[in-house]
DNA sequence: ATAATTCATCAACGTTTCTTGATGTAATAG
DNA sequence: CTATTACATCAAGAAACGTTGATGAATTAT
């Protein structure tokens, strides 16, 4: 079992700042499909290369993908550890939301 | 079962928009313990009324939260059918990660 | 009726984010 | 070696966001 270090508010405050553009959200299920370089990247979004590096940094700073240098290609692919965190977050949200419906449902 | 309308790209990212502000996540947070008015929040935040007001309007907005007026007061609460959307789009985000690591670990 | 309370909205301002094009760096190719 | 390729980073401008204080609308109190 892995260790997992609890995020400050400002890291979860990140990690959807992250998310909320739709460029990186198209970039990440682009990664669904496994590791690309930024020049598949920019292939299938044909858009500058400086701005999918701009957007790609975002991502990895926050923690949701991973970058795998080899030669002169970078390889970018989604951070499990990361999801998952994210996924903490919102599952506790959400149980927290249905212990509240289920408080407001039955008067 | 109720019908799950699906978001279009440009409403999950406002999802997440609405939850990469510190403020906004306390919000949330403190929404987590049940319904509230403004005012609680206020003595809570011990913060501007427009600023709150700003914040739940955007989270309003995003769906995460729904708001019931009542006399003078407008009490704010989690919106669980939000919550699930979220959550939806989290897992399938990890779903994917899993995937991806299951397929990169075993040379 | 007037006054007070609760909250939303607006305008103005500063801050952050995103885009673009230019420059820099490291690896490979010739 | 020089040239090229793949990518990161920087600087400048545009757009979006968050804060503040003022104003407005609806409700309740006196």
């Amino acid at each position: 079992m892995r260790i997992k270090m609890a995020k400050g508010i400002a890291d979860v405050a990140k990690v959807f700042q992250a998310l909320s553009d739709e460029t990186r959200l198209l970039i990440l299920e682009q990664l669904k499909d496994g590791e690309q370089c930024v020049c598949d990247l920019t292939d299938v979004f044909k858009t500058g290369q400086s701005r999918l590096s701009f957007h790609l940094r975002v991502l990895k700073d926050a923690g949701l993908i991973l970058a795998r240098p080899e030669g002169r290609w970078m390889y970018y692919s989604l951070n499990l550890d990361g999801v998952e965190e994210l996924q903490d977050v919102v599952t506790s949200l959400k149980a927290a939301s249905s212990r509240a419906a289920k408080r407001g449902c039955c008067p």
